[in-house]
DNA sequence: ATAGACCCTGTACTTAGGTACGAAGTCAAG
DNA sequence: CTTGACTTCGTACCTAAGTACAGGGTCTAT
């Protein structure tokens, strides 16, 4: 097959239909092609096109973010400098998640080795460290 | 110092005034008692019980999460072991979450260091990869 | 005793990222 | 040529986590 429809890429792309109108809205997804009819006609390509979108959102990138790099391609005034710089931006943002999620992976796995997991909530370092009863 | 009024607490724990109503609302910051005007009267500790909140959000708990773990606590039947599993589920969220941004990270890098940064975009690879998985 | 800062409640608005719905048009199988 | 699944558009609705009023009451320093 050729073309997809928008119901058919939506099932290969596992998001749902009404996403992908809502990323056209957006400007992420390029409006495709239509048939006489209006019925939208994707090419195979879109699927990956929507997996990266996903992906990049599960790193934490906002939609916002993904436009921004998606559109510098459509300017002809852009360079591959100016890419390659917004990318490497990318990069260091990346970098500081991984900061962020390490320093929180540290202070959990303290707290759970520090947790016998036995005895009553009362003596559960996990909740001391975290919580201060105010009542 | 003695008890806090909802503005200096919402100063000495940095967050705005509406979000500590916005708490209470959620039932994440317990009511505290009132003075016959009706004004809040907080006790110190208050700030670190929101503090605590901040940090299990730092952490990745949602409100929502938060909420759990706290109504946790007050069951009566709950033990130190329930807790341990929800912070070692998140743990597992957060190993997840390294994994794929040390995936993009490696991904991107490749491909800056490909990216020669000059001439048109058409010859970026960095563009090129976007219409591509990225793993 | 009054100005100005603070607090009360309730409601509405915000941003992000979708989801759902209704009325109408289109496609393909039987 | 009908039926049922699929598509179109526009608009409305949703959750999370706040934030911003408005219209009133209270507190405190002068």
């Amino acid at each position: 097959m050729q073309t997809l429809t928008v119901g058919q890429l939506a099932k290969q792309a596992h998001v749902n239909l009404e996403t992908i109108r809502y990323y056209e809205r957006r400007g992420i997804l390029p409006e495709p092609p239509r048939r006489e009819s209006g019925y939208r006609q994707y090419p195979p390509e879109a699927v990956e096109r929507i997996r990266f979108i996903r992906r990049a959102q599960e790193l934490g990138f906002s939609l916002k973010e993904i436009q921004e790099l998606l559109s510098l391609r459509v300017d002809p005034g852009t360079t591959s400098a100016d890419i390659k710089k917004r990318a490497e931006a990318k990069l260091a943002d990346i970098d500081t998640k991984l900061r962020d999620l390490n320093r929180m992976k540290t202070a959990l796995t303290k707290l759970t080795v520090a947790c016998r997991g036995r005895g009553p909530t009362s003596e559960c370092p996990i909740l001391d460290a975290l919580e201060l009863p105010m009542d």
